[in-house]
RNA sequence: GGCAAUGUAGCUCAGUCGGUUAGAGCACAGCAUUCAUAAUGCUGGUGUCGGUGGUUCGAAUCCACCCAUUGCUACCA
């Protein structure tokens, strides 16, 4: 096997939050992985570092009252705490604003410059007069210029799912100051993607991508790629633009390089090579682990950023998709959006790297935490088969035997076959399906538990308990168990390490899969693992719901009044034209074919000629109330509306009702008013 | 709206270069066992493989359309 040298990194997660279930989905995988390579003796550095820069972090630190240094420094140490707390074992845990950072941010630029591959040119953006910050999209709420719906972000519509620009909203505000945005003009730098299309195409479908990442990619190839704005304008906590007073990188500009720069710090920390890793042409591999929901920025940006720069191109990007919690998205009043730290109060970490090793793969799917099957499948697979082969084995030895391994084994072909399944699980490993290596071997510890049952060392106990014929089974079950930890020390390094105590063993590696301990002292057995208990997958989810539902509402006001804030001012002469009487509702119907509506035959009271007056009005009105309800009922109408002809015949007018969309409430006049009355 | 991924037993998932009666684990039932953290073994039923139509001697697997869920739709973080 020809020892490799590899670099790799996971995403950074953004310092402006807790960690939690499912950022840990891929720190979990690239740790596995990580962890399974240097058990074969390769070399490998795992890095990774806060993302700390931008908007959000800004204004996180201006309402808790501190600097943002303060804030992503004090979050930094929690999520590396989180991290270690789930053993994921990266060399270094860095930032992205530090002094590394700074410099090779502003060399990779100088390095575009050079190159000709930026661009500058004025835009107009929305800003926020009395803030005086321009707003991105997501700090921008106003009404959809489509479907006219409140409330809506700046990029695209939640109702119509329609796009646009933040300067196309109707009556926008910011929501940060509440205060309405101006368009200002402002000096912007691009990076100019388009020309690295050729390249990009290639190099995605060039084997470092599995191929349904690649098509997705492909979505924005084949589109056209734009060019992308990599300034934002002061204020902004990040790096100043060399040359450029005033204009801040993006913060996706630097936390790539944020790859680089935690990199850096560890070569000067333990005099590594920097250039081994990152120069152009260098034969080391490069990894990063990343989110379904970064792929752009790993795979389009950032090699060509690198190229451009005079640096190599990654070997491979490794995406995960997201998580769900019993099949549904984490939620806060569901008590499913649950943090490491809670889960970690309660349950065992490695409980859940084995649920979610046991699900994966290499592919982005995303990645379901069903909390009952994630219960039944820990007990199952982990204390009743794995743990299970050593607990029945190891009582014989230890009480019988003086803690002496026999220098026989019972059944050298079921060990040898054990062994012999190692390159196809270090196979799986490799490859990342975890699901299928985890498959792999829980099949083996059934087979070991079956062999133990057939051979029943108990009952040859009974009749001598010195018997050589016991000693044999049980070192040959606790050598199939030995063999089972090695495989899955990648995914429970603790347990593995349990159990190097317990047989009094060295660092168990890939290797020690070919050898057999004989003769051999062991220690007395402790049980290694408990089972998961339901009450505490409860508690969490209550943690889950107090601590973060509580914080939540304060942060967003939500009434029909933020919702839909009042209209423009008006004059009375406008109010007057609209001509609303009191009706009765003669008769009310279902319509065939309609979703929503129902229609309604309005009577107005006597008419100039002595009959009735009756108007055919459609009302969506459907999904609250029955025909049979309404009819008889008062209520009130816009009776001088243009009739306008709809699907399903004219409708002459509207009637007044209250609603958001989801409850309907029509208006009624007090019992008493006669139809026709004209409602002022 | 466009694009993509997913949709297989109660649950979680394998399985498709088209080919015998569609698989695993868990759950469930019966039996056995009692060395083991009530752990283990044996036996057993379970599915219109999202829907409709097509290609084919033959389709879970290929094609078309539809439905559902989720995501993306880069000058958001």
């Amino acid at each position: 096997m020809t020892p490799r040298d590899i670099l790799v990194t996971n995403a950074l997660p953004y310092a402006n939050g807790p960690i939690h279930l499912g950022h840990l989905l891929g720190y979990i995988q690239a740790d596995i992985w990580v962890r399974f390579l240097r058990m074969q003796g390769h070399t490998v550095h795992y890095v990774c570092a806060d993302d700390a820069h931008g908007t959000g972090i800004m204004l996180s630190a201006e309402k808790a009252g501190i600097t943002p240094e303060q804030l992503i420094e004090g979050v930094r140490v929690e999520h590396h705490r989180d991290f270690k707390d789930f053993l994921v074992d990266f060399d270094i845990y860095y930032s992205t604003h530090s002094e590394e950072n700074r410099e090779l941010s502003a060399y990779v630029y100088q390095r575009l410059q050079q190159a000709d591959a930026i661009a500058t040119r004025s835009i107009t953006q929305l800003f926020d007069p009395e803030r005086e910050l321009f707003l991105s999209d997501r700090f921008i709420k106003g009404q959809c210029p489509k479907c006219k719906a409140e409330n809506q972000y700046g990029d695209n519509c939640e109702v119509c799912a329609s796009t646009y620009a933040a300067t196309d909203l109707i009556n926008p505000r910011s929501t940060i100051s509440g205060a309405t945005p101006v368009p200002k003009d402002s000096v912007h730098y691009f990076f100019k993607l388009p020309q690295f299309t050729a390249m990009l195409k290639d190099w995605t479908r060039s084997g470092t991508l599995a191929p349904s990442v690649a098509n997705k990619l492909a979505e924005w190839l084949d589109g056209g790629l734009q060019e992308w704005d990599i300034s934002r304008d002061a204020p902004y906590f990040g790096f100043e633009i060399p040359d450029a007073p005033g204009k801040y990188f993006y913060v996706w500009l630097d936390a790539p390089i944020g790859y680089m720069a935690s990199f850096k710090k560890l070569c000067s920390e333990k005099g590594l090579d920097f250039g081994a890793y990152w120069n152009e042409g260098t034969t080391t591999e490069l990894w990063h682990f990343i989110g379904k929901d970064i792929i752009n920025f790993h795979a389009l940006f950032w090699p060509a950023m690198l190229t451009t720069a005079g640096f190599r191109k990654p070997t491979s990007i490794s995406v995960n998709g997201f998580l769900t919690v019993n099949g549904q998205k984490m939620s806060k009043s569901r008590g499913t959006f649950i943090m490491a730290a809670t889960y970690k109060e309660h349950l065992n970490p490695e409980y859940l790297r084995y649920y979610f090793a046991s699900k994966l793969g290499s592919n982005p799917d995303d990645l379901d935490l069903n909390l009952e099957d994630f219960t039944l499948r820990v007990n199952a697979d982990l204390v009743g088969k794995l743990v299970n082969i050593a607990s029945r084995c190891a009582g014989f030895i230890n009480r019988s035997f003086a803690n002496k391994l026999s220098p026989l084994v019972a059944e050298a072909d079921l060990i040898s076959n054990f062994q012999q399944h190692a390159n196809e699980i270090a196979e799986h490993y490799n490859n990342r399906e975890y699901g299928k290596a985890m498959r792999l071997i829980m099949k083996l510890a059934d087979d070991a538990n079956a062999w133990i049952a057939e051979k029943q060392p108990w009952v040859l106990a009974k009749a001598q308990p010195q018997s050589e014929a016991v000693q044999n089974i049980c070192s040959t079950g606790l050598n199939l168990f030995r063999l089972l930890v090695i495989y899955l020390k990648p995914v429970l390094p603790a347990l593995a390490a349990q159990v190097e105590t317990f047989l009094q063993v060295a660092p168990l590696r890939w290797q020690d899969s070919t050898t057999v301990l004989r003769d051999h002292t062991i220690g007395v057995f402790t049980p290694l693992m408990t089972r998961v208990d339901p009450d505490k997958i409860a508690a969490i989810m209550e943690a889950s719901k107090s601590s973060l539902g509580a914080s939540e509402e304060v942060a967003v006001i939500d009434s029909p009044l933020v919702r839909e804030p009042i209209a423009a001012e008006i004059e009375f002469p406008d109010f007057a034209k609209v001509d609303m009487r009191v009706v009765k509702i003669q008769h009310a119907e279902h319509v065939a074919g309609a979703d929503k509506l129902l229609k309604l035959t309005l009577d107005l009271g006597l008419g100039t000629d002595g009959k009735p007056v009756l108007r055919t009005v459609f009302s969506g009105i459907k999904s609250a109330y029955e025909p049979e309800q309404l009819i008889g009922q008062l209520a009130v109408m816009v009776a001088n509306l243009k009739a306008r002809k709809m699907k399903f015949g004219m409708s002459e007018g509207m009637i007044l009702a209250a609603g958001d969309g989801k409850e309907i409430f029509l208006m009624a006049p007090h019992a008493g008013a006669h139809p026709g009355t004209r409602v002022t």
